[in-house]
DNA sequence: GACTCCGATCGAATCGATTCGATACCCGAC
DNA sequence: GTCGGGTATCGAATCGATTCGATCGGAGTC
């Protein structure tokens, strides 16, 4: 019980950055390695006493708990799972309908203690040199899924699973989707019903090229993108062909400009209804019939997508088809695990359902 | 080169996974691990002829480069850095500064690779189990941080380098910051010089305790946010003690709510300009007033904060302080990776600038 | 008092890459 | 022909924990 002994209490290995290692914390409990281990992975093999000795230890040299990266690489897990966005951070989110699913996602991984990361692009796609540097157990397609995605392709390549949400819909991707055409079908049947027969649909982009205006077979034909496609034929079902005026990106201001181009018009062209593939693109046109000092529903009805709460609408209520967006992301977030976990969970399609709200009447009996 | 030798092409190592080694790939190309390696570090210390083996070995195999986990490992960081979020994301992501900040963290994250990991809280806080069991380089407290978060805490234990915006001041970590008071004092003196004398304040929340109402002195010495605190003093500077009626959350319903408390009252009572501690705040409060029919400016003004670009507005444009949100998220970033790096970035007070719209005039002469 | 049996603890291999210092090789020069 | 210098490649240690099977010690039983 010398000084010197005591004079050197903590000479114990530290990591690279001065922090103590589980070894350190093990050889000062007096304790293997394996011991200090189980202890705080919370084994119940440990004896009170014998753990006791160790959080001491770990106290004592202010040890926090076993290194993350060090624990993922023994166990082959990360803990971290991915959820892909196509665009900026800033585009994408302004959409709630994005963020609701998220919200549904993080709810899931957040009580399993995992991680979400955001996978976001500046121009168009996150970085493949990302997805190579950071480990990642799973991979959810959040939004924009593309089937020639060059990030899916990343991933797949690196054997990282993954589950997309409303496309894309390729092999040995979990597909997390609803049935945006009998929904959308159900819409336009509830406006046909109403006896409108003049409707035209505003469209969320077909592709990311920035376009809007008229769509015409060629672009129609080349539509990149599942909901979007869905969403058109639904109406096509009930209406058959049907003018869609698309828009550049899936934003208020967006569904405004298209709104005026289609409402601005002489009366009798002017459609009874307009559909939009979004409670978003919707806001857009009903703010347009404001500004056209046009009544809705008398002057023209406006439907949406989504049963987004669009706080900023005020009483008025959107006619729209709600989907369970946050249901969606808890169920992305489950597949993500079960794929982990080395299971096949199956592909989900969700039901939707009309909410008709005061933006919806009949047409006027001259139209 | 009988049938029994080409028959087994790929007997080579595999990770758990059941995916190659970098190990493997070098055995086939039939260099060492730490050739093989170089390779993929891009280091030009390597021949281009045995590059090309390396990578036609690792083509063969199915090998997408080293795994990011055993990588991070060796260099000791992850290449994550997390966005500590208070509330669940459905509600933080309402506010597009929150989203605008951390558009701008993505952007300086992605040019670099790293990974932005969101660290929400469900109830309150990110749990702190999230934060042991995930690797993270840096944390960044993007929204509502507290000085005795134990988020804070647990990320301090771990050695996490942290850099906080708008608070929580704490000796240890990097504050990005703006000019709050002196913004919102100009604004003040806008206000003032117009004539105006009877004016209230929309606040943010001073507490996570979901509390509404007038603010008495009490519960405003325990504001616990800096900006909120910043932003009050700042009207006081200019205007003395004036009302101040606290939100639940920074969000337009509650904006409204408070705007209607407010305003709906006999017109010698009424404010002759209210000053939302936010733009969401704000355009809560302006549509509370459009509910009552008041006129703005008219019958009364109404300012914000953050220079947010509410899309939803149409064409007001909202009397504000504009302060460099995203620039921000950008700064924060920066000083993450050089606390990465060792470095010790400086704290940082962006400033901020009045922007005059058009809900901001004099008041009534007769008020 | 010897023999099992059971459970707490330990040893050692392993996860998959990175990196530094050493080696081996090739070319030119003396 | 040999030596020096420079460079492409290699060996081996290391990052920090997890985990399986082995060991050791003590309690219970005949």
């Amino acid at each position: 019980m010398g000084r010197a002994v005591a004079s050197k209490p903590g000479r114990y290995r530290r990591t690279m950055s001065g922090r103590p290692t589980l070894a350190a914390v093990a050889t000062r409990a007096g304790v293997s390695p394996s011991t200090a281990s189980l202890t705080f992975s919370g084994s119940p093999r440990v004896t009170a006493a014998t753990r006791e000795r160790v959080l001491a230890a770990a106290a004592t040299l202010g040890y926090a708990g076993p290194d993350p990266i060090a624990a993922s690489l023994r166990r082959g897990r990360s803990g971290v799972i991915a959820a892909v966005v196509g665009e900026r951070l800033l585009y994408a989110f302004r959409d709630p309908v994005a963020i609701q699913l998220l919200d549904g996602i993080t709810e899931v991984l957040g009580a399993h203690d995992l991680g979400l990361l955001l996978l976001a692009g500046d121009t168009g796609r996150p970085s493949v040199e990302q997805i190579t540097r950071i480990s990642l157990d799973a991979a959810i397609f959040a939004t924009c899924g593309l089937e020639d995605d060059p990030a899916l392709e990343a991933l797949r390549a690196r054997g990282v699973p993954v589950v997309a949400v409303e496309g894309p819909a390729v092999k040995g991707v979990t597909l997390i989707d609803i049935d945006d055409r009998s929904g959308t079908a159900e819409l336009a049947r509830h406006l046909h019903g109403l006896g409108h027969r003049r409707v035209e649909v505003v469209a969320m982009p077909l592709r990311l090229d920035g376009i809007r205006g008229p769509v015409g077979a060629a672009r129609r034909a080349r539509a990149h993108y599942r909901d979007v496609r869905h969403r058109m034929e639904g109406v096509e079902d009930v209406f058959g062909p049907v003018p869609i005026y698309e828009t550049a990106s899936n934003a208020v201001a967006e569904g405004a400009a298209a709104g005026r181009v289609l409402l601005d018009v002489p009366t009798h062209r002017r459609p009874t209804a307009v559909l939009a593939q979004s409670d978003v693109l919707a806001a857009g046109v009903l703010q347009a019939a404001a500004d056209l000092g046009l009544d809705v529903p008398g002057d023209v009805s406006v439907a949406g997508f989504d049963g987004a709460d669009l706080h900023w609408l005020g009483t008025t209520r959107l006619t729209t088809v709600v989907q369970p967006t946050e249901e969606k992301g808890r169920a992305a977030a489950q597949a993500a695990m079960a794929l982990v976990a080395g299971e096949h969970p199956p592909d989900i399609v969700f039901p939707v359902s009309l909410r008709i709200g005061t933006t919806s009447g009949p047409p006027h009996p001259a139209s």
